[in-house]
DNA sequence: ACGGTAACGGACGCCCTCGTCCGGTTGGCT
DNA sequence: AGCCAACCGGACGAGGGCGTCCGTTACCGT
């Protein structure tokens, strides 16, 4: 029974090891880090990386499934918020914070990759909450009318674009934009 | 008379042939680009880019001597604006839509780069008339009160995020971006 | 406890980039 | 015209990332 490479316990050890190793070098320097960082990361072979993730997209893929999900978190309680223009606005703070705090995510959330990462349909499920919420809180008249669900990408991406030595100066940096950002789009 | 590598006509066209092939080149595909790959497109041999330009700074900072100048150019003419409002306004345009051109200048002033371009002081001299005109506009009331100058590169910076394909795509998100950056600094 | 096999990881060959050397070429001066 | 130095660029060796092969290890079922 089993999928290949979880028949024995060591093969599921290291699988786990190489997630956390992943995660934790995404975030810190991101998608770009070469795949035997990792494999050393996470004191593995680089056979055994590439046995258990073929590709790089394989293994952001299932290292950042908890972001995706953190992800939709942010946005379904910004929607659950009885008043859309305090929804959006905790949305926009915390996906900027979510984004400077994970590089790796960051960078894959905004498509930097090719194409289809594994969960391109999730990030499109994903994409179409935050265009529900934006929508909610522009007819509510919280936001300028011309407004749109694409400025909220656009913001992200742009979010991307806060470099910074330490993760620390990253999310300040970060903060601070994501206020910028939602008084430009505010009414 | 004159410096090595001018007293030959050649050895002049080649220099200027691989600034042109260099502004081309970081301009379509940022600082990343190999060395190597200036040289073939500018038709010239590696030991040739090396001799004139010994390091990948060296040539950066020939090759954007005229966007330091386009920079400038913007800042004082926000400067010359009678209007601080107005200035600040076209001065974040303008800088925005000329990062947005070149990726590898956007690069290189948000200072990506180790550090020490060898353009370092020009650089600090623009990042103190966009620090005058902010202060100007923002004392003349147009900016809101807690707007600092930080503000502006962490705009510029923002707007390197900005990826796209395409430089015609580029410049649209980026112009869309400076004008919602604008929005959330005025007053 | 022991055999069989799933799984491991060191080592390999390939390709790309880097910066330099040196034999050949060519522009400029007489 | 002819020389000579300035200049060119193909070629080299080092360094690093990539993905894969295969001999060895060690888990699991009996």
């Amino acid at each position: 029974m089993g999928l290949p490479h979880l028949r024995r316990s060591d093969a599921r050890d290291n699988r786990e090891r190489i997630l956390d190793a992943a995660r934790a070098v995404f975030a810190a320097d991101g998608l770009t880090v070469p795949m035997r960082e990792i494999a050393r990361h996470a004191d593995v072979g680089p056979a055994t990386l590439y046995r258990h993730f073929p590709t790089k997209e394989a293994l952001a893929t299932e290292a950042f499934a908890d972001r995706m999900r953190a992800c939709y978190a942010i946005v379904d309680e910004g929607l659950a918020d009885p008043d859309p223009g305090r929804g959006f606005t905790s949305m926009i703070e915390g996906l900027c914070e979510l984004h400077a705090r994970d590089r790796g995510f960051a960078a894959a959330f905004t498509a930097e990759f090719p194409h289809a990462l594994g969960f391109a349909a999730d990030r499109e499920r994903a994409v179409r909450s935050i265009a529900e919420l934006t929508r909610r809180a522009r007819e509510a008249g919280q936001l300028r009318p011309d407004v749109e669900p694409a400025d909220v990408l656009l913001v992200l991406m742009a979010n991307g674009g806060l470099q910074g030595a330490s993760p620390a100066a990253r999310v300040a940096a970060s903060r601070r934009f994501a206020a910028l950002a939602i008084r430009g789009l505010r009414a």
